[in-house]
DNA sequence: GATGAATGAGTGTTCATTCAT
DNA sequence: GATGAATGAACACTCATTCAT
């Protein structure tokens, strides 16, 4: 929690309280549910304060200013989808590369399903400043690690990473925001997988 | 809007633009200037409107709201870069089947490189709404037709097609907003060549 | 009116029209209205524009913030003191020395017996940033200014200019300010003519 | 408050401050720093409160309110103001009209020298109120008295005593506000002396 | 007595949009 | 058709103050 409190340099008032704490995680829910229910325009101060059951001057207890709710949502948000992520992994350690890579790509489908406007909205604010980059970061990170850990996985380069991981963000990304009929099917899992797969192959061919 | 060009097809000079016609595009190019100059948070239809020097009112004459005149620009953006990119395809008719993808890709590469801020920024406003869809299509099936085109790409199922289309998006997207300082490289195109290449040749191995 | 344009670079809109022009006086109007009759703390933009009857947003077309329509009010309430000044000397040129400064003194307790509060408070906020020294220059001029006009008074130094200045506002400024019952009487006024008279011949005597 | 150095007398350590009173003290200091530093804008009373250490509960439990807090500061700060000068005073007993007139001087423009804007911003503060005459008293009669007590110095009468303390103190108030550079040059410091002089000898003079 | 989380009325300001001229 | 003055709902944000712990 120490750590944690500077990941942050503009939130207010680190919360040492119980009351303070719930408060934080009720002001959190209330801006996921007041993006998902009206996207980013109905994103307003006032009515995440009104739905997280606190006065306007409490959410600014907490957060410096709109800006600062919606980096730290999009933390959560970012965390809770690679925790998922990572699960999914961690549950079959001995499969092949293949089915290693179907969990990912099922546990990114699966975490990304859920709430799609607040994660639509999250993303489009994030990206609209210049955080981007830094919040990409763990996933490229993960997406590296994960490859490497697998004897089918050639190790591959900067650029290489760069292009796979949004490649698959790009695809799944689409088809949430066009809300495609196919999201959560199994052909659309498996041209995924083959996306994942082709490039691969086609860089260890190299 | 088809017979537009046509009308007056029998006198001698056809005034080019009529005077509506060019406020119109005046109006466009003020707001993608000032979509470029300051991203969205600058696109007010006030500024939108003393770029173009015509009056607020005028503005309004033309457009119904911000959201027609946001709409209206992405169209023209849009238009101009599947226009780029045909281009490079119609090129060289008998070339490879990679190199037919590298000119597509440069094409893209190079009609994203202008305007950075102005094309993310309609990117994003579209996107907001639920717009994105309609607006992908031509995309889409400007990248089907062109790989039928091709002897050794194989025709793509619908899925598929989204699938290469949103991820070569995704990636190139991705370079823009970052600001990646590969975005022009030739390893980066060597990449984004491999993944289209990667996955088709997958899909064909089926 | 053209060289008045480019006093307040902080002026959103110069005014062309006769309808606009009667806006800004209204608003001005309003304001020291409001400042007369509630203080700095009354002043808001809000009530400024209530009383002058027109939108907040009117009120924002002609000035860019409040502290631009604080500047232009005290602008006005200068000006308007300085030609009352200007207007009682200019009553009886060849008065005597101490007829002369009489006629000021006369003519400031007058200006400032008006609207008193208001007069306060747009000194008070213009004091409270540092338009100040800009502000008092005009009156300082004029009284260098008048003195030197006269047989009777010498030639003040800058710092002389300073003192007298000073001084003398500050005492009207202080009765003024402390609702003094004896301000507009002639035995204060023959006390601050000695006060004036008693420095310059302090001055002169050296 | 006159029993308060007294009440335990007898002790042989008498305690110098109680806990409440060394945390009056505190507030009160952190109020000059907080109006030094910031100026009135900054002047609030969470503010205050944090650069005390005390929470802003505990500085609502000995100050009504924010104006409550800010009439102590004055009181505190024209008391000091009024010692400095009364301690020049005392410096020099036999001394000649202008050289008493001239330590009085010297040991004001001294006392404003520190903390400007603290200052300003009390005094500004306080004429913003109506509280400005009982305040002012103080000065009104140790000019009067120390008048008095000079032979050379003839007893003013009351609007006399009022015309040179705001005189007076209307001076160096401006050299403060406006940062004149001259505030604490020996030339500036001799023409208030004039005034003073100056004033006096023609009130004498009637 | 001390704390500090919570309050919410109130502020300055923006900007899409209308409509009389 | 063009103008631009006027509108006002809506927003982000502040801060003096309270009160349960």
């Amino acid at each position: 929690m120490a750590s944690r409190a500077q990941a942050f340099a503009t939130k207010r008032r680190i919360p040492r309280q119980t009351r303070a704490e719930e408060t934080v995680t009720a002001i959190l829910e209330a801006s996921a549910q007041v993006l998902e229910a009206g996207g980013l325009a109905a994103f307003t101060t006032n009515a995440v304060a009104e739905r997280a059951g606190v006065s306007i001057g409490t959410l600014y207890q907490y957060f410096a200013d709109k800006q600062a709710l919606l980096r730290a949502l999009a933390e959560r948000e970012l965390r809770r989808t690679l925790a998922a992520v990572a699960a999914a992994l961690r549950g079959n350690p001995q499969a092949s590369g293949e089915e290693r890579v179907r969990a990912m790509v099922r546990a990114m489908v699966n975490a990304f399903s859920g709430r799609l406007r607040a994660r639509r909205a999250v993303v489009q604010a994030i990206l609209a400043q210049g955080a981007s980059f830094e919040m990409m970061q763990p996933i490229t990170t993960f997406l590296a690690q994960s490859e490497g850990h697998d004897r089918a996985l050639v190790k591959l380069t900067r650029e290489q990473t760069f292009v796979l991981s949004r490649a698959l963000m790009g695809v799944i990304r689409a088809a949430v925001v066009e809300e495609q009929p196919f999201f959560k099917s199994r052909s659309f899992e498996d041209e995924v997988v083959r996306l994942v797969i082709g490039y691969v192959a086609a860089a260890a061919a190299t």
